[in-house]
DNA sequence: ATATTTTTTTAGAATTTATCCATTTTTTCT
DNA sequence: AGAAAAAATGGATAAATTCTAAAAAAATAT
């Protein structure tokens, strides 16, 4: 008993350390808020939760914590590279820990969005010029219905 | 100076006429909302307009003209492949009459999404399905600054 | 031609999403 | 500890989009 609370103790810890050493890498300053965002994203990782859904998953844990900075604190996080803003959905924005170049694709029927790693995704060496325009970003979206939805 | 009236009459004949023919092709009745549509994406092909750009271009020609028709005529106008929406910027929907798959950036100083037509784009033969998705339809979105911006 | 049904459009209200801004809290530096 | 800087807060505001019920237009039947 004492055991197991121990492992998930120590799986807590995990978690905090990754997101630490993740903004650590990113060059961002750590603070409460920006820790537990980060965890959120990274424990959440297959879901891309948007603002709503990482404000609604830690406003328990953090009863003080504004939606503005939950703004913020993502769009400054995709600034930085820590995490992606995904704009496949033209409802909502969404957020990505997996930083890692990766397919999207939104399920009309359900809404989810899915990573698809077996497909070959575009990847930016550094800044790239391309057609005159310096480019720093690429995303590649698909859409349609998906497995669950198509049954 | 009757020719040349008569030239500018014919030339938008001849928009009328592309609009007329691009509805009928996607399988879409035509409406005097529709084709004023049609033609205002058609004649602003390079621009990507947004609902509100479409919306202020047509009011004066339509007085009557709705912001909903405009919202549920482009949505229907890219549900039928007449037009592509474009969600590259989180903060509008925009939509290009240019069917043909290419790729599509943003520039983060001026707003402005242009076409790279020079970049191979992802193109789906009708309906494929991929890790086990119906995928139907694929966008390849660059962001960063464009050429003038970056002067 | 006229009535009926269906489709499309309209206008304004309501909702959702995102941002702004002034204040408070927290952190950093001296 | 005190001052300065950075970060977070919450309420107000703005922008984008959707909803809804009614009106207008078009298509179909009588």
């Amino acid at each position: 008993m004492i055991e197991e609370k121990n492992n998930i103790q120590q799986k807590l810890d995990d978690e905090k350390q990754q997101a630490y050493e993740k903004l650590r890498a990113c060059g961002i300053k750590p603070s409460v808020q920006r820790l537990a965002i980060m965890q959120y994203l990274l424990t959440h990782i297959t879901e891309h939760p948007t603002v709503e859904d990482v404000y609604n998953g830690l406003y328990m844990q953090i009863p003080t914590l504004s939606r503005t900075t939950v703004y913020n604190t993502l769009r400054m996080f995709s600034e930085h590279k820590a995490a992606q803003m995904i704009t496949i959905d033209e409802h909502r924005v969404c957020y990505d820990g997996l930083v890692k170049p990766h397919v999207h694709f939104l399920c009309r029927k359900c809404g989810m969005v899915i990573n698809m790693m077996g497909q070959k995704a575009p990847h930016l060496s550094g800044k790239t010029t391309i057609e005159g325009c310096l480019v720093d970003e690429a995303q590649l979206y698909y859409k349609g219905v998906c497995e669950k939805c198509n049954k």
